[in-house]
RNA sequence: GGAGGGGUUCCCGAGCGGCCAAAGGGGGUGGACUGUAAAUCCAUUGUCAGAGACUUCGAAGGUUCGAAUCCUUCUCCCUCCA
């Protein structure tokens, strides 16, 4: 029989790290984090990363791990996350993946092929100023005839996507839907996807809160933190929802009010877009923890009965 | 008290007799997503809805074949002079 992975998905701000902790010590397990920023080191308020206690008492993977000058991505996090995974499993522990990056999340859900190391920030740039010269249309139909599937799936005002598509067939000659093979759930062990959700106005007033609550923290302190490190917009890590927006606030190119709009709503079309890739998964299961605010015991009871039945 | 300017769809803001359910932006909602994914991109947004019908542009009247657009009165807001 397959081993368990219970996973415990979710919008930002939803309530998945309170919920996990408990369910680690109720079901004696490790938890593995699936979140593209909390992985990185040094940012933490920005990124709501578990705080030093919570990490100290429950066993915890892939959070501060990354320096943020460094990249990251789905194929190393897949890589990573699997090993974590067995390591726990050959511990007779139950791991608990939480958190709100849906890629990461489906990579381990799915077999996806990261087999062919492609990548060439040479070309890829080559392709970008091409297309600021030539236009959008210029480089799609480039694309169109090298892999007019990827074209027609692809908007052509997708800049990145339909680039990526070029660089993969110029690269390898494959085609993208040469990795895109039908969903194919892994073999290696049995998900049990659970995805939490709460009520959209409440979620957005959690987010709301939340936001102040980062910035009464220190964020801005731990952006300029970082930028003293010399990290700057440029970096992936600093694309991240409150750093770029602090970045562009400690830059001059809006007031503080202005500032906590920004993130404020930036956050909530985040939240709205992890809904919208979650919605994909016919078999998660939907927990509504409105009324959780004080009191887990129901919805991690509920939780522990489907683990226990498989 | 006098002289002007203005009240437009959830918000800001264009329109100034028909091509206006009304530009544009914001916000909301829905969606896409295979090595940057907290990224990147798309659609939709008066109501019912099938073409189409119905109710909207501060309020009430009026002119006109036809009004958000013109006229009258009322009402609220802003600026300047007193």
């Amino acid at each position: 029989m397959k081993k368990n992975v219970l996973i415990i998905a979710g919008p930002t701000a939803v309530g998945k790290t309170d919920l996990s902790l408990k369910l680690a010590q109720e079901l004696n397990g490790e938890i593995i984090s699936a979140d593209s920023v909390q992985i990185y080191k040094g940012m933490d308020i920005g990124s709501a990363t578990p705080s030093d206690e919570e990490l100290n008492t429950v066993k915890h993977y892939l959070i501060n791990e990354v320096n943020p000058k460094d990249e990251y991505s789905v194929a190393l996090y897949a890589k990573e996350a699997r090993e974590i995974i067995n390591d726990i499993h050959s511990r007779g522990k139950l791991p608990i993946v939480v958190g709100g990056t849906g890629l990461y999340i489906n990579s381990l859900m799915y077999e996806m092929d990261f087999s062919e190391q492609v990548k060439d920030d040479k070309l890829r740039k080559k392709l970008m100023d091409e297309a600021e010269v030539e236009g959008v249309d210029y480089i799609h139909n480039k694309l169109e005839k090298m892999d007019p599937n990827a074209a027609n799936n692809i908007h052509k005002n997708n800049l990145k996507r339909v680039i990526r598509a070029l660089e993969i067939n110029i690269l390898t000659g494959k085609k993208m839907a040469d990795f895109k093979t039908d969903p194919v759930k892994t073999t290696e062990f049995n998900p049990i996807l659970i995805c939490l959700k709460r009520n959209r106005k409440l979620l957005y007033v959690r987010i709301n809160r939340r936001v102040d609550i980062m910035l009464k923290n220190g964020l801005i302190e731990e952006v300029k933190k970082l930028k003293k490190n010399g990290l700057n917009q440029d970096y992936t890590s600093m694309k991240a929802i409150g750093y770029k927006e602090v970045l562009g606030y400690l830059d001059g190119k809006y007031d503080y009010d202005l500032l906590v709009t920004i993130i404020k709503k930036n956050t909530r079309h985040f939240a709205k877009r992890q809904l919208t890739w979650f919605r994909r998964y016919n078999d998660a299961i939907w927990i509504n923890i409105d009324n959780h605010n004080d009191n887990f015991e129901e919805t991690y009871k509920k939780i522990i009965k489907i683990v226990n039945n498989g």
